[in-house]
DNA sequence: GGTGACGATGTAAACGATTACAAAAATGAG
DNA sequence: CTCATTTTTGTAATCGTTTACATCGTCACC
């Protein structure tokens, strides 16, 4: 086809006010001297073209400095190469390290992850669910214990599970649905049996908020432990809590309120456990001389507590890891673990010591 | 063209393996029996079509689950509603409640959020600056103090700044970018300020990173207090230190050994200030009889350390909700403020006291 | 009743890639 | 050298929206 001749003043090589719109891939085709298909071939699949062409398109692509467009490359192949990461609270330190392990394994292969901050709210869960159903992401990483956008508003039909998902820490009760998790139950018994081996023979309970299926586990474990120890269970022992570190300060009230006051104590978190052993010197007991404690998790901060807390190390990055794969691996069309479960390791600070035994660190 | 005959005992109300291909705008078009600028105009700008269209539109996209697709959309609008966050480390607790506040704003926009987690790695780095140059963001967020994706490499062009840009926290030395930050220097002048007026003659510093924007700021702010309290700046008081944990602990070290010990310490980060009052407690002083601590953010650990930490309050979900409100702003075409600067808070705890005082709550 | 303005709607052309299919070129066997 | 086969390339359809432009009524005003 022949174009207008341009104005004599207008030389080809440097347009001057042109606003720089971004090269396409027919630019980068015409450079080339060769047709889109072969453009696009040469860079998804290299392989495919011949070395002479491959090598023509890769120095069109450096001349222009050509990027795919990715909204065009996604709606023709119906591929985002973006994942959904469903998580209940950004701000909570617990997640941000899995998040990195996410972070860590998607990128390697080349995929961007995007943030959802339930935040306890149901129009973000929609909004969250609807990222699923509209191509925005191929799969999606739900941290979060429950299935998103479960709205069947209407007469509509029963959201279809339209990408594959994975669970990360909570189980998620559908079935097909990989889980990732670690053995809560087993965890919790450690726990248990390491206080009851020092010689603790009372030994109190910090729960997680009712209902929830970590904790189902974690009690569980608990009792377990008991069990194993040959320690009665004592109800009484047994104090709610919900995470939080204002919780376990409550518990410590809890506690000193009994006539028998436990030797130890185990809680369901780590902040719980730094509640209380804030909760506890308040009320002029000190860890671990007056009680041993142990938590959950180990945060970052369970190093760095006064006392440092003895707790159950969860690998979190870890854990982001293997979800992420597992991901990628139902993406792939590969054949996927339906269960995988992380180890947990008991780490020994200074938040417990042997029953009777005398301190050994002289306090001031 | 003709299809071999169903099977008689497959009627064409409810195809059954048909695996629920998701609904099209066309399909609400002819459902609702207009065409399908209708159904765009009618759910992207209601206004603009007669109540009447409008309505049998709605119907139709509530009876299919109509949900648009997003690729598409975003091809033919050049716009994907959806931001990059860029920061240095994911698992750094400081960013989690800024990466809040910024989600908080961009979803009420209807944003989503994508996270670019640097992690020191130039690879990441060119993949993040790619999302901007390929229409997979409309904006984004820098929380790592540079520009992302610098690389011109060959003959390329000065890669062009795709998209608006906003820096929190830390500056970007570059023309036309937003900034959003606290005072740095005024915030560190108030605490080295509060720690004279208690009455402390030699006043320490621990530092940030060497060449790091913030920490030249707050370097200056505590030179401001000395002088402004008609103290002498003496050098040996200034320990190096790099934001973490063991850099604190570390400082303790080299403050102890020095012949005149200071009463107060300043330090950059709450974290070096909690492993400050750990290195001293292992070398027998207590802080704060011993010395008076001061952090710098007040991370979740700072209330919950103990003893409590006096520190510098950042507004840090404030500080994301801003910087993504300016963003909104650059993207709707809105005159967007070049600068916004957010209060600090000296908040008073535990780990401080007059000098020579005697301690108030009696220990042991 | 004619005319202009306005609002609601429809038609069809983008947006920028990937990819099915067909054609052409290269390769190898006989 | 011919023919079958394989590799490489090109043409054009396609993904599912949005939106410029054209069209068609409707209404008010003269």
């Amino acid at each position: 086809m022949s174009r207008p001749p341009l104005p004599s003043e207008s030389p080809p090589s440097a347009p001057p006010e042109q606003p720089q719109r971004a090269a396409r891939i027919e630019d980068v085709a015409r450079i080339a001297g060769v047709s889109t298909a072969t453009v696009s071939r040469a860079l998804s699949d290299p392989e495919r073209v011949s070395p002479k062409a491959r090598a023509r398109v890769m120095e069109a692509v450096a001349q222009v400095g050509y990027l795919p467009n990715q909204a065009a490359r996604s709606l023709r192949s119906q591929k985002s190469r973006m994942v959904l990461v469903v998580l209940p609270d950004l701000s909570n330190v617990f997640f941000s390290r899995i998040l990195q392990g996410i972070e860590d394994v998607l990128f390697e292969a080349g995929y961007g992850m995007i943030i959802g901050n339930l935040d306890g709210s149901p129009e973000k869960e929609a909004r969250f669910a609807a990222f699923m159903a509209t191509g925005l992401v191929d799969g999606a990483i739900l941290l979060n214990g429950h299935l998103v956008g479960q709205t069947r508003d209407g007469q509509g039909s029963p959201a279809p599970l339209s990408v594959p998902l994975v669970a990360l820490c909570e189980a998620i009760p559908h079935a097909g649905i990989p889980q990732i998790e670690i053995d809560n139950r087993g965890a919790a018994r450690a726990a248990t049996l390491y206080l009851a081996r020092q010689g603790h023979g009372r030994i109190a309970y910090v729960t997680g908020p009712a209902g929830n299926s970590l904790e189902r586990e974690r009690f569980a474990g608990y009792r377990d432990g008991l069990e194993q120890s040959g320690l009665p269970f004592d109800a009484e022992l047994v104090v709610p809590g919900d995470y939080t570190l204002a919780s376990g300060a409550a518990a410590a009230e809890a506690l000193l309120r009994l006539k028998r006051r436990p030797g130890a104590v185990f809680c369901s978190s780590d902040e719980m456990a730094i509640g209380l052993v804030g909760g506890l010197a308040a009320e002029g007991i000190e860890v671990p001389d007056g009680m041993s404690v142990v938590g959950f998790d180990d945060i970052e901060f369970a190093a760095m507590a006064r006392p440092s807390l003895t707790t159950i190390h969860q690998p979190r990055r870890e854990l982001g890891r293997t979800g992420a794969r597992v991901l990628l691996d139902l993406l792939a069309g590969r054949r996927a673990p339906a269960h995988v479960r992380l180890e947990t390791k008991l780490v020994e600070r200074l938040s417990t010591r042997p029953a009777g035994g005398r301190s050994v660190t002289g306090s001031g």
